[in-house]
DNA sequence: GCAGCTTTTCAACAGTTGTTGAAAAATCTG
DNA sequence: CAGATTTTTCAACAACTGTTGAAAAGCTGC
């Protein structure tokens, strides 16, 4: 019997298998950058039965990317409900709003194994590629990131729309550069930065944001 | 005769429009998702007159590349050199010096024409491939970069190496995803912001960015 | 052990890929 | 115009691509 469209197929030692090595080869060469040749000998599997599983090659990549965003999307919306609920009144600091968003990251990177992290980079690659890639993000992120965006419009009160956004859009770039793991940084700095570093990544990233969202949207009271 | 390997062949109009197509599609679907068919249709050609004028598939990747970012060193190194120049014996401030890196790519974008546009929406994808991405932009654009942070380092007097490079690591992260112009801030904000208006997107980002880097790295006399 | 599944492999397909050698057309040079 | 050079096309290659139908192997309940 062929792939059925969405039914949730029972997982198989194989079949897993099938999703890492297509997680990592995806985030590191992109989609037309892999062939399916490529994942089944990776996973030690006969290249028929990435079809069996998944259908098509773009199915096999769409299941890939969702494989761990339903979890992703949970952690990050429990962080930002947790940064609510312990803020009373006034509700949370752009600081706190900002960690909720990519503290979890990091968690999910210390699992120990290798999958997240490819993961992360696959969502790098999808987030930086044009029309395609949009709609495929859009799709999987926008609610969430619009729940972030609503904590952060109370935090700066008096802020507009727009410069909300276009704070946002800031952020996401140079979150997207950090899990996309490059190593640029690391040649540009000469080894001062690791780019594998995520924990002192986002060390610096959130004071740097939250300063840069103050600036911008008006700091709370001041300005 | 075939492609030299670094002598500079002489323009033909077909020649032109083989760069031109190339630089288009590679920045829309990426080194793979190209073919050399694609590109000689779209410019009208036959398929091998590619590889006659440049060589290898790769070859002509690089040659689309290497087009326009020596020019690109030039003005941003320009644009320094004029805000250094004009600062005195302080030097330039912070927003001088983001805006002199960012405005030259702007500039560049009103020339009418597309090239520009393809051509830094390349940029984008190489700086977000792993690996050999790093190793191309760090070879094109690291002398460039390292101005500017010196510029940086007298600017933020007392600024660890370490926080001025995840500074920069996080503009550049931010400016990547702006170059990339994959719509979704658009789609994101219904509207409200246009990835496509690059002047908006550096007005919004060069106090943003500065706002972070003052944070991080000490502003100028307090903290 | 055997029938009824699901999972996995085998073998092959039609189409596409980058690349190349030789022919043809265009351009330059005298 | 003739000859020499460069530019462009034509035709073909071996290798590789995603996909599929049928056979084989593995598993479950009897």
């Amino acid at each position: 019997m062929p792939a059925e469209n969405s039914a949730k197929k029972p997982a198989t030692a194989k079949r897993d298998r099938i999703l890492d090595v297509a997680e990592q080869l995806f985030a590191e060469h992109g989609y037309d950058g892999v062939t399916l040749r490529q994942i089944a000998s990776g996973a030690r599997v006969d290249v028929a039965l990435a079809s069996y599983h998944f259908g098509k090659k773009l199915d096999l990549f769409n299941a890939v990317f969702e494989r761990r965003s339903a979890y992703l999307n949970e952690a990050r919306h429990e962080a930002l409900r947790r940064v609510q609920e312990s803020s009373g009144e006034a509700g949370p600091s752009v600081e706190q709003i900002i960690e909720a968003f990519l503290r979890p990251l990091e968690l999910a990177q210390e699992t120990g194994d290798d999958g997240w992290r490819h993961y992360l980079a696959l969502v790098a690659y999808i987030n930086n590629s044009p029309y395609w890639g949009r709609r495929m993000m859009s799709k999987m992120f926008d609610n969430l990131v619009n729940e972030f965006i609503d904590a952060l419009r109370v935090a700066l009160p008096g802020a507009s729309d727009t410069d909300l956004y276009w704070c946002y859009h800031n952020m996401s770039g140079a979150l997207t550069l950090t899990l996309a793991d490059t190593g640029r940084i690391d040649a540009l700095s000469g080894g001062l930065c690791s780019s594998s570093d995520f924990e002192a990544a986002y060390d610096h990233m959130i004071p740097f944001m939250a300063a840069g969202f103050r600036e911008l949207c008006g700091s709370d009271g001041s300005r």
